[in-house]
RNA sequence: CGGGGCGUAGCGCAGUCUGGUAGCGUAUCGGUUUUGGGAACCGAGGGUCGGAAGUUCGAAUCUUCUCGCCCCGACCA
């Protein structure tokens, strides 16, 4: 009996099939559903609210960098998009328009925002005339359409949320250095608080931003060895200042097109979050941005159940009042045994257990929701206790995905270890190359990966092109993504 | 957008080949006993079989069209 830990029915192994898996956990413990559009979900409240938590931290961080979040509208009219050659070129394909307003057919049709450059920098060329206008430094959290053709709950469907910054600086130096100060702030955010290891740098031209000079993001490894772009921060130079006539007065009294940056991440997060913590009983949160970082789970027994009842409300009073987000779950209609794999389901890092024994020892059961270890706890010493427990499970959840991403890195030199490694290993491939369009082509064409991130811009510490074998200008990571 | 698969009660499925008026498990609702790993018993409700058109005396079942979802590719956050 002990030794069948198969607790959870229903939901597909995760080693089983991640995708079903990915679906399944999705839909069982209620984060989202889908609608009756195609590609379109339903984001229910347990998911919204990791969405509130992830939002919540990151923009505190924007704010104690000096951002200030604005609202810009969800249309943007045609010619605007068309502005920046390079920005419409790459959008089109995904744009869903507006033609028809009430009973008019419109003059010009409105796009539904895909990323809102357009519209934020025609405001912006209104708004700054000099260099003591600059910096310029918005954030705004929105929804942005795109028609994808193949879409999944949170890691790519037709409407999703967001956040946009978008600033103006005086300088290319100083628009690099807001470019990576969030980029750092993106790295800092998904170790930290999604417990997820990401790698920072930059994108190949093959994969930039359509219209940036240069795109970083960070990139995560998922567990069945695809990785997954999490976030993008990208300097846009001077293509959109003018393309758009955003310019200023400098202080050398000179006019000069301004110099911009654009970055964001998006619910996708939610995504990463799920797959890469996740087991075959359901999800896994960190605490940090787990809905509820415990719950309590009475097992109220015969004529001891008040009694029970009125200890585990207090024990719910005490967590409430030392901010920890917890849920008493003293729900009538369901046994101990089911509530415990509906939150395991769930994710919730620790379970509080109380029943007759525990009252009686003035005691606690913590569970650990990663191994389903127990502590038994005074009730004295819950919140040291449980502060500790939680503590832990973020840093074993990072270390644990840490673990897995190194272990799934591999290093190659030459064109066939390079496509071997790809399709019987899968994960990161880390290897050099000359910096050339054509070689990351070659690559793509024959096992469909492409440079994920370049690691070291500068040098590459002598190593060759896997591709082509002339002398590599950066260090690279190939993968398969999503 | 190409190749494959699937749409029947909230969920998971059988029934489709061979046409005859819809069933199983689970969940739900009422009641009683229960509660330390998805409780037991008794009773009840719930489906225009994804949608449309056609063939037929008769369609979940056959034909055509259409919509949606999943998997594998190509494209993207």
């Amino acid at each position: 009996m002990e030794k069948n830990n198969d607790f959870v029915k229903q939901i597909t192994k995760k080693s089983e099939n991640l995708s079903k898996w990915y679906i399944d956990v999705i839909k069982k413990a209620k984060l989202a559903d889908y609608s009756p559009m195609k590609g379109m979900m339903v984001i229910r409240p347990y998911g919204y609210e990791i969405w509130e938590l992830i939002k919540g931290n990151l923009d505190r961080m924007f704010k104690e960098t000096g951002h200030r979040n604005a609202y810009f509208p969800l249309f943007i009219p045609e010619s605007l998009l068309k502005k920046e050659a390079e920005h419409v070129k790459g959008f089109a394909p995904e744009v869903a328009w507006v033609t028809i307003g009430g009973n008019e057919v419109l003059k010009e049709k409105l796009a539904i925002r895909p990323t809102s450059e357009a519209i934020i920098c025609s405001m912006y060329s209104k708004w700054i005339k000099s260099w003591r206008d600059l910096p310029l430094l918005i954030n705004q959290w929105a929804n942005i359409v795109r028609w994808e053709k193949v879409t999944k709950p949170f890691l790519r469907t037709t409407e999703f949320l967001w956040q946009e910054g978008h600033t103006v600086h005086s300088s290319y130096e100083e628009a690099e250095e807001e470019t990576l100060k969030i980029l750092d702030i993106y790295k800092t955010f998904a170790e930290k608080y999604l417990a997820i290891p990401v790698i920072p740098g930059l994108k190949s031209e093959n994969e930039k931003f359509a219209g940036a000079l240069k795109t970083y993001c960070i990139e995560a490894l998922m567990p069945d060895g695809k990785a997954l772009q999490m976030g993008t921060s990208h300097n846009l130079a001077q293509n959109f200042s003018k393309a758009f006539n955003i310019r200023f007065e400098n202080k050398k009294q000179k006019i000069e097109y301004a110099w911009q940056t654009s970055w964001g991440v998006t619910t996708r997060l939610i995504g990463a979050l799920i797959m890469a913590h996740g087991d075959d009983s359901g999800l896994i949160l960190p605490p940090e941005i787990s809905p509820f970082q415990t719950v309590i789970i009475p097992i109220a027994k015969g004529n001891r159940k008040q009694d029970i009842l009125s200890e585990a409300k207090k024990i719910y009073d005490k967590l409430k009042k030392n901010k920890i987000r917890s849920f008493l779950d003293d729900r009538d209609s369901y046994t101990p045994g089911w509530k415990f794999s509906e939150w395991e389901l769930k994710g919730v890092p620790v379970r509080i257990e109380i029943g007759p024994k525990d009252v009686e020892k003035k005691q606690l059961v913590l569970v650990n929701r990663i191994n389903r270890k127990k502590i038994f706890v005074k009730q004295d010493n819950l919140l040291i206790t449980l502060k500790k427990l939680l503590k832990e499970i973020q840093i074993d959840l990072f270390k644990r995905a840490k673990d897995f991403r190194e272990n799934n890195t591999n290093s190659v030199e030459g064109f066939d270890e390079l496509t071997e490694t790809i399709e019987t290993k899968r994960g990161f491939i880390k290897t050099g190359w000359c910096g050339s369009n054509k070689c990351e082509i070659q690559v793509k064409e024959k096992v469909s990966a492409t440079i994920r991130v370049i690691i070291n811009e500068k040098n590459s510490n002598s190593k060759k092109c896997a591709v082509c074998g002339k002398k590599a200008k950066h260090t690279v990571l190939f993968a398969k993504s999503y």
